[in-house]
DNA sequence: AGCACGCCGACT
DNA sequence: GTCGGCGTGCTC
């Protein structure tokens, strides 16, 4: 007789513990670890799934109690063993139950319909597309979706339907009316196939300059003498990081080992995409997070089955059930995304670093501005520090101006763009060049205030203020709460009561002021309603359509545009004034990020970077594109104050909808930890950053240890107390560790 | 989480 | 006298 460790699938801290099954014969062969059941549980023997997670031949529970499995749930892909412990990993390292941790590890179960697969191909040549492609383009307002599928039709036969629709973001009205004009054809297909290739002549060939050369080879001599490692490439802006990591992809997978590509999610592009496609053809599969769970679960099986060697994806592309994983990429490492905002909170860093050492994989991180914890566990040798230091193509580095925005408001100019900026902007728009405009919008957001006492209009239900939409109503970003706009200050009835337009909104007034004859683009969360709105925006400024570009961060992450020749920065000082410790660390990677847009073409590129703190060092070493010395001066500032990576943090949130239980559990929890640990560094109770979100209150406690298994014993000892307790049940808590958000 | 058992108020 | 409130406890 078999017996089976069941976690139930219902995510409660009560029934956070493997209950055992007797496996019956007729089953033996089905149930496996990482398999889904369906088990009787409870006193009315409701049926509910749970996951395997463990088997045995001697019952460790009292024999005449245990309930056999009833089913095994079909189409439950059994995960790896491997992947059950990198569930334990996240639920011990980040806190979570066990069946919260295997949810994020397991895909989910497929949707029941199954759709056929459509593929798409030309009805007429190659060169009466090419001849339609030109008459298309040369209308003035064509859509770019139609652009798109046509260009892509010229390097490929055929043309999946979900590829075409979902990464290449073709409306399917632009593929109706381009198949009632008979330029393609539509055919639905039973197999699954990607894209093939039309001809390897797109296809080039890629050398390596010395450097990168040398970084590859490293690796890949590593890999062949066993030697499973992670590597940080730190890489400038446009040094080719991503031709370093195609050639140790190419290396492990003709090893016949499987690879995993993590790209932040504002960047999962059509351009990124297609760069592995061209590459590695149909063993690509890209994971993408507007799919559905269903076709996220198709993919896993893909990838379960071989089918496809390489995924590229977000961070849950982490989990992709590969079963000899070769190798790991996490491109951009720095990026925020890479940290979960639902529980478990886990890094994906840290968890593929663990999920490598299960696998006898290999890591590879790259960024241009590392990130602090990568780069100073390089520097304790704990990653192989792997430097590129000059551009793969050749162009220089932008050149880069401070300009001095104190000096500016002495001699009189109060405008968002300083008189430099706007001459060189000038020259600029003479020669028809380019120019992106950045501004940091934190801070300068459309909220409603009374000019007269200062009161700001806020949400009911949230600590937060409401912002100013169009058609005379403000809104709530947190909870969507929706009002007609005051004409009257609800404090002290004044009527001067008004909004402060959102930063971009202003600037892109002030640069048609100022260049009437200008072509303005503004991207931000109100210009990029739609769907793809970013990609349209993008194209649109690609396609030169406009001379200036405005955004937020979103225009800054890895988008090349080779007629840029100016980047401005209005304000750099805004994100250095967040009260969070990441703030240096974020504008340093902000503003490099900015400066290394401009250039990426022939025509060197200038930077400017307007600050009232032009001696700051994030500003200064950016401006430099210099990491070494910002890291040295943030390291040293992390050191002395005790932050991560000198240190470790847990953040852990107590929430109720009753204000006093929320204070109260807080509270008690201090003390529980005071009397765990008396030793610990303990900040707070504190109200948490939004101190009330959707009519919920929200207390903070922040810990701080240099051994991060003291944090973690912390936390096992709050999840034992919060089983015991009987106050305050209506109070839930969660972890954070090494948050990157203020909590 | 759900469901049962269990001991105190207003009702056909 | 009963129906039902949700407090407490258990689920292999």
């Amino acid at each position: 007789m078999k017996y089976a460790d069941v976690i139930i699938d219902i995510s409660h801290e009560r029934l956070d513990k493997t209950f055992e099954y007797i496996v019956p014969d007729e089953l033996e062969e089905q149930v496996v670890e990482g398999v889904q059941v369906v088990i009787p549980f409870g006193q009315g023997n409701r049926a509910i799934t749970g996951y395997v997670v463990g088997l045995h031949d001697k019952p460790g529970f009292d024999v005449t109690k245990l309930k056999p499995i009833a089913r095994v749930v079909k189409d439950s892909i059994a995960i790896e063993s491997q992947l059950i412990s990198l569930a334990a990993f996240l639920k011990r390292n980040y806190g979570s139950t066990m069946n919260q941790a295997l949810k994020t590890v397991i895909p989910i179960k497929k949707k029941e319909n199954e759709k056929m697969k459509k593929e798409i191909s030309l009805a007429i040549s190659l060169e009466q597309a090419k001849i339609e492609l030109n008459e298309l383009m040369a209308k003035p307002r064509h859509a770019l979706g139609k652009e798109r599928l046509l260009r892509e039709l010229l390097e490929v036969d055929t043309l999946d339907w979900e590829l075409a629709t979902k990464k290449l973001q073709v409306p399917t009205a632009n593929i109706r009316d381009l198949e009632k004009k008979g330029i393609v054809h539509i055919e639905s297909v039973r197999t699954f196939r990607n894209p093939h290739l039309n001809k390897d002549a797109n296809r080039k060939q890629i050398t390596l300059n010395e450097e990168q050369e040398a970084a590859a080879e490293q690796i890949k001599a590593d890999i062949d003498t066993g030697r499973h490692k992670t590597y940080l490439i730190h890489g400038v802006t446009g040094s080719g990081k991503t031709e370093v990591y195609m050639d140790v992809m190419e290396h492990v997978i003709n090893l016949g080992q499987q690879v995993i590509v993590l790209i932040p999610e504002i960047a999962l592009t059509y351009q990124t995409v297609m760069r592995f496609y061209t590459r590695f053809g149909d063993k690509v599969s890209i994971l993408n997070s507007r799919m559905s769970p269903g076709e996220r679960f198709d993919q896993f099986e893909r990838a379960k089955s071989c089918e496809i060697s390489i995924m590229v994806g977000p961070r849950s592309a982490l989990f992709t059930p590969f079963a000899n994983l070769g190798l790991i990429i996490i491109d951009e490492e720095h990026e925020p995304s890479y940290k979960s905002e639902v529980i478990p909170r886990y890094h994906a860093r840290e968890t593929a670093v663990y999920r490598a050492k299960l696998a006898g994989a290999t890591v590879i991180l790259g960024s241009a501005t590392p990130s602090l914890e990568a780069y100073s566990r390089a520097e304790e040798g704990e990653y192989q520090l792997i430097t590129l230091h000059s551009r793969a193509m050749g162009q220089d580095m932008a050149t880069c101006e401070i300009v001095d925005l104190r000096a500016e408001l002495q001699s009189g100019n109060r405008s968002m763009i300083s008189r430099r900026l706007k001459e060189l902007m000038a020259d600029r728009l003479s020669k028809n060049q380019q120019i992106m405009l950045f501004l940091n919008r934190r801070g300068l957001m459309g909220f409603v205030s009374c000019r007269a006492c200062g009161h700001v209009l806020k949400c009911p239900h949230c600590d937060v203020a409401l912002h100013l939409h169009s058609g005379g109503i403000m809104k709530c970003h947190y909870c969507g709460f929706t009002t007609k706009a005051a004409k009257i200050c609800p404090s002290c009835g004044s009527k001067y009561i008004g909004s402060f337009k959102a930063g971009t909104q202003r600037l892109e007034e002030i640069v048609k002021e100022a260049f009437p004859q200008a072509r303005v683009l503004r991207m931000d969360a109100d210009t990029t309603s739609g769907k793809n709105g970013h990609e349209e925006i993008l194209a649109a400024f690609a396609a030169h359509e406009a001379d200036v570009l405005i955004g937020t961060q979103m225009i800054v992450k890895g988008h090349d545009f080779a007629n840029v020749t100016l980047v401005g920065i209005i304000a750099a000082d805004i994100s250095l004034n967040e009260s969070d410790f990441h703030s240096g660390e974020r504008t340093f990677q902000l503003l490099t990020q900015a400066v290394g847009r401009a250039g990426r073409g022939v025509e060197p590129g200038i930077a400017v970077i307007q600050t009232y703190q032009p001696e700051n060092y994030a500003v200064v070493s950016s401006a430099n594109q210099d990491y070494d010395s910002f890291y040295s001066q943030e390291i040293a500032f992390r050191r002395l104050l005790s932050y991560p990576p000198c240190s470790h943090m847990l953040g852990i949130q107590v929430s109720c909808d009753k204000q006093k239980d929320a204070y109260g559990q807080a509270d008690v929890l201090a003390d529980l930890i005071r009397r765990t640990d008396p030793e610990i560094v303990i900040m707070g109770p504190e109200d948490a950053y939004i101190g009330k979100l959707k009519d919920v209150y929200r207390r903070v406690i922040y810990l701080r240890a240099d051994d991060y298994d003291r944090l973690v014993r912390i936390k096992d000892a709050i999840d034992k107390f919060l089983l015991e307790q009987k106050q305050y049940r209506n109070t839930s808590t969660w972890f954070d560790f090494d948050p990157i958000n203020t909590l």
